[in-house]
RNA sequence: CGGGGUGUAGCGCAGCCUGGUAGCGCGACGGUUUUGGGAACCGUAAGUCGCAGGUUCGAAUCCUGUCACCCCGACCA
């Protein structure tokens, strides 16, 4: 490629709309533009970038017995209502009308069509079992995108789906679609980690994020460096105290006048007690029932874990209108006691002596409340958001805590689409039973956006070999030299020839303007041709990830760059 | 959806308070000189000041409404 005809403008100055790295990086380098909120047109390094994933991902999904298909993206409403998803997906789910008024959507994901697609098609386990895969155009009108690629509204996902004859089989398939995935983000030259992720609304125990490690992420992960189970906080399994040998005190509670206290912290500090002495009592819409969740003061409720324990649908906060309702008192002054709603305890409150809670009227909190002893029929569920220091719930060891962005997920479904939309096939047995399936997904955009926040230096963005638009680029410095352009030409030739993927930079600018874009846009490898060094027969190699540069002769450096490419996807596969 | 903020040339911004012919830097285009880390000089083009109403002799500026975008929160198969 020549860098004159490329479609790549770079910017001096950061865009003000880019918060994250990757955004402005993208924008700054000229890989993308945005259209709207959310959405964005690739520039041609982009594409480029873009078609490095999709390569990986294919070639490792079809290593695994995976085909490629190409589903719609537009998805009549009839198959969203045969799942039911189209009255409880919600306005993430973006509704349009054909010209008959017919409804349909822009897909967020493919699990109806392609069950549609199965279930017309496979008739028998002789048939089984199958994997598809598609590499496809999402929307999801997210209540606020941000970040760039990290959190669009349209973005490109490779998104797979397995169908089993029986559980057991579907387990394998499961992990062999792991493994694929491992393989795909190693290849990819990320850190990330696999870790053990909510199944959501979906039900069943098994699932898998894959996580690449950054400050900028959104999700949070705990890891145990004893036994190293991994998980994400929305999941992760936390160790109980022993609180067999508790006594639980007696004698009985009182009423406070707390005048305007409130929060957690305003009550310890009203009654001069530490927070893990206040039981916080949180109030819940769950599936529009409302329920209250205890926990001590100085820990955090995990919506996920409560929502599990309810086995909801959807778990809002209560409003202010909603907790007045129910506890007769603003916001602040919740209490189980006499609460006449369903209650949610965390074991934590268990062995609380001397508790405060709010009285359920307002500026009053009971104080020297114990639950065991006021609530003894209450019981206990694991409800709390696990954190840094926490003991693991395996094996007791201490949990250290990560960011991550969430690149790909691997998830086991059973039959929750197959038996609404009757996909059954007849086993040998001549009975017929729903496919057990599996889907599978993968963010490209945002695994694109994660290497960056990954891959960066002050200078801009530094791909890894794998990844990169182009593995070499060749900047001739002083264009009116004849020997500098044809010996830039040469190799741009010979390595063209070799099968490298080069750029060579033939803009007629000044050397300063090369150098920041080459660094800006992220080649891996830099030839840079420069009068002076050439008069010795020497060419500048530099490895964009290194600070040093090293000269070698001319007549040396094809064999030394395609000897460098290798190194560099070696690097990244260990 | 709650809170905060921003819309003026491709990008970054000033001007607005105190109404009076729309400016600066970068970028783009032409020219001369320059050529190892975003050059210098000369010249040129480019903006219905987000949109719609209103006030006024006159609105980028004041008022009302509206739309878009960004950040925090809530939400997120």
């Amino acid at each position: 490629m020549r860098y004159s005809a490329l479609l790549a403008p770079t910017l001096k100055e950061v865009p003000k709309e880019a918060e994250v790295i990757s955004h402005q990086l993208l924008l700054r380098a000229g890989y993308m533009r945005k259209v709207a909120a959310g959405i964005y047109s690739y520039m041609p390094l982009g594409v480029r970038v873009i078609e490095r994933v999709k390569t990986i991902i294919r070639e490792e999904m079809t290593r695994s017995g995976a085909q490629e298909v190409f589903l719609p993206a537009v998805q009549p409403a009839e198959l969203w209502k045969e799942s039911e998803r189209w009255g409880y997906y919600g306005p993430e789910l973006l509704r349009v009308k054909d010209r008959k008024g017919g409804d349909f959507c822009i897909g967020p994901t493919h699990e109806e069509v392609m069950t549609a697609l199965v279930r017309d098609d496979i008739k028998s386990y002789r048939q089984l079992p199958l994997n598809l895969f598609q590499i496809q155009t999402k929307f999801r009108d997210e209540v606020r995108p941000r970040a760039g690629l990290l959190r669009g509204r349209e973005f490109i996902m490779k998104d797979g789906y397995s169908f089993d004859i029986d559980e057991e089989a579907a387990k394998r398939t499961y992990q062999v679609m792991y493994d694929a995935y491992v393989r795909i983000f190693d290849r990819c030259g990320l850190s990330y980690r696999p870790v053990e992720a909510d199944t959501g609304n979906i039900g069943g125990n098994m699932s898998h994020e894959f996580q690449v490690l950054a400050d900028s992420g959104e999700d949070s992960i705990v890891s145990c460096a004893s036994c190293n189970y991994t998980a994400n906080v929305e999941k992760a399994e936390l160790q109980q105290a022993d609180d067999s040998a508790f006594v639980v005190p007696s004698g009985s509670y009182d009423k406070r006048h707390t005048p305007a206290v409130r929060t957690v912290e305003e009550v310890a500090r009203f009654l001069g007690l530490p927070t893990s002495n206040i039981i916080k009592t949180i109030l819940y819409l769950a599936d529009e029932q409302p329920v209250a969740v205890l926990m001590r003061g100085d820990l955090e409720v995990n919506e996920v874990k409560v929502k599990a324990a309810l086995k909801a649908t959807t778990l809002l906060l209560a409003n202010e209108a909603t907790v007045l309702e129910i506890t007769g008192a603003p916001v602040g002054f919740a209490g189980p006691i006499g609460l006449g709603c369903r209650l949610l305890a965390d074991p934590s409150v268990r062995t609380v002596v001397s508790g405060a809670v709010g009285a359920n009227e307002p500026d009053h909190h009971f104080v020297g409340v114990s639950i065991p002893r006021d609530l003894p029929e209450l019981t206990y569920t694991d409800l709390r958001l696990a954190g840094a220091g926490d003991a693991c719930g395996r094996c007791g060891g201490t949990f250290a805590f990560f960011k991550g962005i969430e690149v790909g997920q691997v998830f086991y479904l059973g039959t929750k689409y197959s038996a609404k939309m009757k996909a059954q096939v007849l086993n040998d047995k001549g009975e017929e039973n729903p496919m057990v399936m599996g889907c599978y997904g993968i963010g490209v955009t945002r695994t694109m956006a994660a290497a960056i926040e990954q891959n960066h230096d002050k200078d801009g963005i530094v791909w890894p070999m794998a990844l990169a638009p182009y593995q070499v680029i060749i900047a001739p410095l002083q264009l009116h030299e004849p020997a500098v352009v044809e010996e830039a030409e040469r190799i741009y030739r010979e390595l063209t020839a070799a099968g490298v993927d080069v750029i060579i930079d033939d803009r007629d600018l000044r050397p300063g303007v090369k150098l920041k874009d080459a660094d800006l846009i992220g080649i891996p490898l830099r030839i840079t041709i420069g009068a002076r060094s050439l008069a010795e027969g020497k060419v500048e190699f530099k490895l964009r990830r290194l600070p040093e540069a090293t000269l070698i002769p001319s007549a040396d450096i094809i064999a030394e760059t395609i000897k460098a490419i290798a190194a560099e996807r070696g690097a990244a596969a260990e």
